[in-house]
RNA sequence: GGCAGGGUAGCUCAGCGGUAGAGCGGCGGCUUCAUAAGCCGUGCGCCGUGGGUUCGAAUCCCACCCCUGCCA
């Protein structure tokens, strides 16, 4: 039976490059999910795009002197790059500055105007009079409140770490021109949150045992609180447009209108396929299930703040819209025990790793380091140690010893066993139980399972190596040394798919060094026995054993 | 300060009411097809601390300590 399966993962902030702690949150799970999905022939939608507005960009872009439009389309560009050569397989990646996302917005936004899921009301403010414009929280300073730090920015105190509103500031001034703003109302548009409290409980009450705990218990610890309405514009002159008159010096603000790509990506995808209403299969059809890959700054966007605006957006249009089927959220990755800091240069860059590395070693690292319960840390050291210790050791030797020996003793081909015995017998039967548990892990999104998975069903294989000796075998009798060999080839060829997912790269290249043709994909989620006779490639090394001197070689290049 | 998650073998982590587990490393041995790869053996660990519930607790409850994050 085919499944519908909607993929939504994170929209990345396009003002700098990707490091590993954002792949390994979302990008490398929800990849790892679609090709599953996709190989075990379930119908896959998985979209995103670049956030091109938000504060980081205008600060970025300040900072260089650039339009905040041309850091979002260098970065977007760096991003499709990177999506590229990691193997991240998008049916689409956009971003939040196209026409479609726009429009797709402000249809959203009057629908909820119409009904008063959005209302009028009016904010305090700072204003510098010197710019004649509304400051930022972050673009005002002053001494804190709560400390009495004096260089407290309006949104936060970097002294004792407390969150202010720039209104409380004692002593404000402008961090431009150190003016003194003045607080002025101004007029914006809020989002009707609080009437969907008991509706979002509702919700998240029933059926979500399939959740992350702590994602869970979150989401319902922010509802005990209560949900407050809270604006949805601001005084900016960069971001999507507010679709009514008189407000063409205000924008609507990032959180409102990031999440809504995840429908006017799909609107997207649609059009270019050449059937522009196809995104209603997975938005209205209540047999898809939808996932929301991200990190777990992100949850309270996606499981109560996204979820009701599909609410009002249902109630306004009388349509349905599918709710997040499921939002595994990801810790974070630290590095070197420390947070990941882009001003610190204390993160791995993506691109950067990759002008130096195979993508498959650090897809490997990365799920099986994966902060699924808690954080983890990446460490050069024991990244070279899964590499060198496992992935070549275990499964990379695997196929090499066993690809070139059949390539040396049984003509460049897969040979033709005898009967089959128990001990061969057992071990398909492992492979085959392998493929079905990787598979089922990665379906409930516990993805450092299944490439477990598969890496004991690899050491398996190597144990019956071991016991059968098919080198001694060779000489003394020939049948059988085939059956083994046939055998350990029916193994490894059950583990390519249960890899796939994981590493992508090669488990095509040994997909093809097996002699087939074609895409790994599309031969399906199960254990195949493979063809005596079929011609094999000459087989090369899938992976790279790594000399421990790169360890210091790339630490020196982590700042301190 | 409130809340959430985490604190288990040298390292990374699983287990979450019934005699402490896996991988890797270390140590000892076997093997040679293979990228000096593989296989076998080897773990007497205050399961963060202190109480409690229970016939029985990493596993449930309470308090406290440490790490991470969110919120105030």
């Amino acid at each position: 039976m085919t499944e519908k399966i909607f993929i939504g993962v994170a929209w990345p902030y396009a003002n700098g490059p990707l490091h590993t702690g954002q792949i390994v949150g979302a990008y490398l799970p929800a990849d790892i999910f679609a090709r599953y999905h996709r190989t075990a022939g379930n119908q896959v939608l998985m979209v995103s795009g670049s956030d091109q507005h938000g504060t980081p960009i205008t600060v970025r872009a300040e900072q260089e002197g650039k339009s905040p439009a041309e850091i979002a389309a260098y970065y977007h560009q760096e991003f499709l790059e990177t999506w590229r050569r990691l193997g991240i397989s998008f049916d689409l990646y956009t971003s939040t500055g196209t026409d479609n996302h726009a429009r797709t917005v402000h249809d959203i936004f009057l629908k909820l105007y119409e009904r008063g899921d959005i209302y009028k009301g009016s904010m305090r403010l700072p204003f510098c009079t010197v710019e004649e414009r509304f400051l930022l929280d972050r673009y005002v300073e002053g001494t804190c409140p709560i400390c009495g730090y004096e260089a407290a920015r309006g949104d936060q105190c970097d002294n004792c770490g407390n969150v202010l509103d720039p209104v409380d500031l004692v002593d404000p001034r402008c961090r431009f021109d150190g003016s003194r703003p003045e607080i002025r109302e101004s007029e914006h548009f809020f989002l009707r949150l609080s009437a969907y409290n008991d509706r979002l409980r509702k919700w998240l009450s029933s059926d979500k045992a399939h959740w992350r705990k702590n994602v869970l218990n979150f989401s319902l610890s922010l509802l005990e609180q209560g949900l407050r309405d809270r604006a949805i514009t601001r005084d900016i002159s960069w971001g999507v447009p507010i679709p009514l008159e008189g407000y063409e010096d205000k924008r609507i603000y990032v959180w409102f209108e990031a999440v809504i790509g995840y429908l006017s990506a799909s609107k997207e995808w649609a059009q270019r396929q050449g059937d522009p209403e196809k995104w209603r299969e997975f938005w209205q059809d209540p047999r898809c299930k939808t996932y929301y890959f991200i990190g777990k700054d992100n949850i309270i966007f996606h499981t109560l703040i996204w979820p009701a605006q599909l609410m009002a957006y249902s109630d306004a249009t009388g349509e349905t819209y599918n709710l997040p089927y499921d939002v595994p959220a990801n810790q974070y990755q630290t590095v070197r025990g420390a947070k990941a800091s882009t001003s610190r240069n204390l993160a791995v860059w993506v691109l950067d790793f990759l002008s130096r590395y195979d993508p498959d070693p650090l897809r490997y690292y990365l799920a099986v380091t994966m902060p699924e319960t808690s954080d983890s840390d990446f460490t050069w050291a024991d990244f070279v140690r899964r590499n060198n210790d496992e992935l070549v050791a275990t499964w990379g030797n695997l196929v090499n010893r066993v690809l070139a020996f059949a390539y040396r003793h049984f003509d460049r081909a897969i040979p033709t066993p005898a009967q089959l015995l128990e001990r061969d017998r057992t071990l398909l039967h492992h492979v085959e139980q392998a493929l079905k548990r990787a598979g089922e892990s990665i379906a409930a999104c516990r993805f450092r399972a299944g490439v477990e998975a598969a890496m004991a069903a690899a050491r398996e294989a190597n144990r019956y190596l071991e016991d059968s000796a098919p080198w001694r075998l060779v000489a003394q009798d020939r049948p059988r040394c085939a059956t083994v060999i046939y055998t350990s080839i029916a193994a490894i060829n059950g583990l390519k798919v249960a890899f796939y997912p994981y590493l992508p790269f090669t488990s095509q290249r040994l997909h093809q060094m097996l002699g087939y043709r074609g895409t790994l994909e599309s031969q399906g989620w199960k254990f195949d026995l493979p063809r005596p006779g079929q011609h094999l490639a000459e087989p090369e090394p899938l992976f790279k054993k790594l000399d421990p001197g790169i360890v210091a070689e790339e630490e020196a290049r982590l700042g301190v």
